[in-house]
Formats: structure tokens, C-alpha cells, sequence
RNA sequence: GGCCCCAUCGUCUAGUCAGGUCUAGGACACCGGCCUUUCACGCCGAUAACACGGGUUCGAAUCCCGUUGGGGUCACCA
């Protein structure tokens, strides 16, 4: 029997999940499905001094609204763990004597400011830096004459200085590193706490990885984790470097921070308007750099869907031929190759991330689409929490007229005309000038329209557009001169559905009250 | 700067490993048009790329070398 796949995301607790993370996350995950083997989290917390607690939740909570599920690691557990670097101390320690036993190691007693100096020097003379092991205890005499000194201990590892690192990467192929230009990293510090190359391949080879998929970021990396592992006498894991996700039109990792430069991006400000203009709505504070495409979050606060952004998400590096485009998970998860990921970074690009999550919502059945806009329309107070069967009614007409116009699930506040009484009404203030102020027949024939509308039964949208037409041929007036003064006076807006269905929706009563509220203010403000 | 990685339309990419079927295909965006009471959808169309220079070969986007450019990484961070 094949040993089985175990692949694993090992995010730190930053309190932000990052779209560039998911991806990896997803790779990694569909790598572990397809091989029928598991996926497992690990939370990277080495050296946290922060509340690790409240900055894992975002995280969690966004694998679990992606639905990446974990089979070990925080919440739920599982064989190997605790699934927390900060709880798995003694192993590192034991690791490290290892290391120390077995000459991959030494204790070195330089000070920071000695190294930092060397540094400096070697930068200044433009040759590079390779410590000279100057404070290196070769002897217990050693250390104790050191210690003597008042000098504090760290241990290093004692990387190899001829030759080369080569290993296969199965995204990049075979690459490999000269083993000079490695430093003699420190594993553990001063204080006797262990650093983070030493912990991920100690962890790596304890939750018996056998594929390490993660960020291009982490190839210079991997000699010296391969140094650690051979120390310790593990089998090596697979390595599979994955592009970074880049800055949209550039090539430059993409960051949270980054976020004031992106803006200027046309596609990254329409989809942060987008957001912002629903925030708003809810009542979501925007205080700070967290409100961010960069991040997960936005998107489930907006009311994207999961499947789309992992669509999205899965063809950014990544194609499985030259036409198709839509995976279902288990389509990804059947096709997926590490083999067909690019090798060169992919851009994020907004504006595909959007025609996914346009395509996936045009496909939401109703009773979801009433399930994913409710929350919004509640948190605009908008809507009841405990809606009457005949108000879950009215909703579902309006997200049926809606049709394509929701984008993504917060898009339903566009429509809150349908939601607001009269006198709550907006008005776009020029289509009001422009529709109803200045032309000088559409106060006169918004009355005798009227007129028509309350003796109209029953009140549907064919009689509707029956009746409007025959006002309209009957007037000899073309449809445009009262269809746009009709729409402005019953939503207040320019645009919207289609005008009889808009009007068979507010029913009969609310039109009328509408219409006689705007020829009010038409009244006052002329 | 050292080490490493990368290079096809504006963007994501197919094609590159096994050179000809590529006057380079698709998608998104953009632009133009159609539909239309507005908006959105939809439909039709257009523009648009093998970074450059040498080789190898009958033939190169595909193989080799170099150049240029872009990027990652060089902590008692992860």
C-alpha cells in the first residue's frame, strides 16, 4: 500500500486571510482530495506574542466560509498534534540536541551587533557575508569560557560550504542552490526558543507530510530545511514551489499594505467601490486596510460566492486546457495537476475575479438567492428578521426582476426602493430635474396616467404595459415622454427593472402613494 | 550586491517536455455595433502577444547560448 498524501497550509496568525494564502491553500487541498489523502492546518506561531487566539479566527473563518476543510489542526484535532508551533516546543528542543549531537549544529556565542557589523563590512566590500564561526563552542571549555564573558548562546546550523543543494521541485522542475551561499541559520535563540526553519520541517516530518506545496517565497528556504531534515534523519518530503500571486499589472508580490497603490488600478477600484458602497449600506465600519480585496473577508462580507473566488482563484496559475473555465470543486479536485501550475507569477486581476462571481451568481436558484441577500437587507434594516409568508413573497419577486442585476449578494440594497415607504424614498436629484422639473408635460400626463392606474384591474404587468401604450398611442406622445417621469416619480431612480414589472411589484397602493408623494415635492419645489 | 526563479495579447492563459497542423487558440477587460422604456443581461464584431540577439535545423513560440527586463530571497520574523 502507497503511503497516503497528507498536505498541509501553515498560516501564522496575521488576523487576515490572504487571497494569495487561499490559493496555495486550495492547491494544497486539491492535492490531498485527488489522492484521496488529507489536509491538515497548522498554525505557524512561533514566535507570537500577540492574541494568537483572536487573530486565527478571520482565518478559520474564512476556510471554513470557502469550505476548505481541514482534517487535523486547530478546533477539530487529530492524531498528531497539538497543531500549534507554540505547543510543540519539546519537540524542537529534542531536535536541536539532535542537531547539536550530530555536528549539524554548534553553539555560537557572538553578539547580535558582532554579526550585524560583519555584515555591514562584507555589504561595504561588496564580497558576501559567511560567518566566520568565530564564536563557535567547539568544547563545553568553550562555551563556559564564553559564558564567562557574560556572552549568550544560540545555536546554529552548521551548513555545508562546498557543493550543492539539488533537489526536484515538481512545479519548477530540478533546481539547485551552492551550499556556499547558505548562512549558518540560527535555530534557536538566546532565550531557548526555537525559530521557524527548525519547527516547520521538525512539524513537517512529526504530521508525516509527504508533499510541501507552498509559496515560490520559500525556495531559497528549502536547502537549509533539507540540511535540518538530513540531520535529523527524515525522509524528504515532495517540494512543490507555486508562484506567488502578483499585484494586478505588475509582477510584484501582491500585499495587503499595498492597498492605496492598487486603487489606482481601475478594475481593483471598481470591485473596492463596489464593496464600499455595500458597507455602507450594512453599516460596516471601514477603519482601516482590512476592508481590502487583497483579503478574504471582503468578499464574504460583499456576499460573494465561495465557488466563484475558488474558481477565480484556481485559474490563476493554473488552466487545464485552452477553452474551459468552470470548475465545479469536484471537477478541481478530479483535474487539478501540480504539473500544469505556471512557473512564472500570476497577476490578480479584479476584473476576472468579478466575471466568476458574475457567472456563478447568474446560476444561484431562488431560494438560495433569498437566502444569501436576506442578511443584507436585515442588517439595512430593510427587511424583517422574521419575515410574513407574503413578504418572503415580495423578496422573491424582486430578486426574480432583479435577475442579472445582482452581482453579488449586497447588490440587493441597489433596490432598496422596494423596501423603503414614500416619504424614505431617494430621489437621484438631476433624473428628478431632468425627468420630471423641466419637461412641462410630465406633471400632466403623470396625473392622467394616474388617473388610468387607479381604475386598472387586475394589477399585472401585462395589463400594465397594455395600459400604458394605449395612453400612449391615444396621447399621439411617444413612449419616452412619460415611461422616465413614471419611473423617476415611483423609485426615484433612472434606472431599474423593467418599468411594468417595477410597477406590479409595488402593487398597485404603493404606486399611487408614490406617485402622489413626487407630485408633491414636484408641487413644493417648482 | 550574492544566490535563485521567471519571460506568449492590457490581464489570466493554450501551445514549449516529444520543433512543422500556430498567417499563435480561448477567457476577462477595453472599443464599436445590435437588442431596448432605463439599467443589467444577451448577441455580433474589432484591436491586441511569442522581450531582444545569436546559434542548431529544410523548418523554432517551441531546443541551446547570451543579453535585457521583471521578481523572490538573503533576521536571535514566518
Amino acid at each position: 500500500m502507497e503511503t497516503m498524501v497528507r498536505t498541509r497550509f501553515a498560516p501564522s496568525p496575521t488576523g487576515y486571510l490572504h487571497i494569495g494564502g487561499v490559493r496555495t491553500a486550495l492547491y494544497n487541498w486539491l492535492y490531498a482530495k485527488q489522492h484521496q489523502g488529507q489536509f491538515i492546518l497548522r498554525i505557524d506561531d512561533t514566535d507570537q506574542a500577540r492574541n494568537v487566539e483572536a487573530a486565527l479566527a478571520p482565518i478559520l473563518a474564512g476556510f471554513r466560509w470557502l469550505g476548505l476543510d481541514w482534517d487535523e489542526g486547530p478546533e477539530i484535532g487529530g492524531p498528531h498534534g497539538p497543531y500549534f508551533q507554540s505547543q510543540r516546543k519539546e519537540n524542537y528542543q529534542q531536535a536541536v540536541q539532535t542537531l547539536l549531537d550530530k555536528g549539524f549544529a554548534y553553539r555560537d556565542y557572538s553578539r547580535t551587533e558582532e554579526i550585524q557589523a560583519e555584515r555591514e563590512l562584507a555589504k561595504e566590500e561588496k564580497r558576501s557575508y559567511i560567518y566566520d564561526r568565530k564564536w563557535m563552542a567547539e568544547t563545553e571549555e568553550d562555551a563556559k569560557r564564553f559564558e564567562a564573558e557574560g556572552r549568550q548562546g544560540v545555536v546554529r546550523l552548521k551548513m555545508p560550504r562546498e557543493g550543492e543543494c539539488k533537489f526536484h521541485d515538481l512545479v519548477r522542475g530540478d533546481v539547485s542552490f551552492p551550499w556556499k551561499s547558505e548562512q549558518d541559520m540560527v535555530i534557536q535563540k538566546a532565550d531557548g526558543s526555537c525559530l521557524y526553519h527548525l519547527a516547520t520541517v521538525v512539524d513537517d516530518h512529526d504530521f508525516e507530510i509527504t508533499h510541501v506545496i507552498r509559496a515560490e517565497e520559500h525556495l531559497p528556504n528549502t536547502p537549509r530545511q533539507i540540511f535540518i531534515a538530513q540531520g535529523l534523519g527524515y525522509d524528504l518530503p515532495e517540494y512543490a514551489h507555486v508562484p506567488y500571486v502578483a499585484e494586478p499589472g505588475s509582477k510584484s508580490k501582491l500585499s495587503k499594505r499595498k492597498i492605496r497603490k492598487y486603487l489606482k488600478n481601475p478594475d481593483f477600484k471598481k470591485l473596492y467601490d463596489q464593496g464600499e458602497v455595500i458597507a455602507q449600506q450594512i453599516g460596516l465600519e471601514i477603519t482601516s486596510d482590512d476592508f481590502n480585496p487583497v483579503l478574504v473577508d471582503f468578499y464574504r462580507e460583499v456576499g460573494f460566492l465561495p465557488a466563484a473566488i475558488l474558481n477565480a482563484l484556481l485559474l490563476l496559475g493554473w488552466a487545464y486546457d485552452d477553452q474551459r473555465e468552470d470548475f465545479t470543486l469536484e471537477e478541481m479536485i478530479e483535474l487539478f495537476t501540480l504539473q500544469k501550475v505556471n512557473s512564472a507569477p500570476a497577476s490578480f486581476d479584479p476584473a476576472k475575479m468579478q466575471a466568476f462571481q458574475e457567472r456563478y451568481m447568474s446560476r444561484v436558484p431562488l431560494p438560495q438567492m433569498i437566502e444569501l441577500t436576506r442578511p443584507y437587507l436585515e442588517k439595512a434594516k430593510l427587511y424583517p428578521t422574521a419575515p410574513t409568508q407574503e413578504e418572503e413573497l415580495y423578496l422573491s419577486h424582486v430578486i426574480k426582476a432583479a435577475g442579472d442585476r445582482l452581482k453579488v449578494a449586497g447588490d440587493i440594497l441597489e433596490f432598496e426602493d422596494f423596501f423603503v415607504k414614500p416619504e424614505d424614498l431617494t430621489y437621484d436629484e438631476k433624473a428628478f430635474e431632468k425627468r420630471l422639473q423641466k419637461p412641462d408635460d410630465a406633471e400632466p400626463l403623470l396625473k392622467e396616467f394616474t388617473a388610468i392606474l387607479k381604475e386598472l384591474e387586475p394589477f399585472t404587468e401585462e395589463n400594465l404595459e397594455k395600459a400604458l401604450k394605449d395612453f400612449v398611442a391615444e396621447k399621439e406622445i411617444k413612449i419616452g415622454q412619460i415611461i422616465h417621469a413614471l419611473r423617476v416619480a415611483v423609485t426615484g431612480k433612472v434606472k431599474g427593472f423593467g418599468m411594468f414589472e417595477t410597477l406590479a411589484i409595488l402593487g398597485k397602493q404603493t404606486c399611487l402613494e408614490r406617485i402622489e408623494f413626487t407630485l408633491n415635492k414636484l408641487v413644493s419645489t417648482n
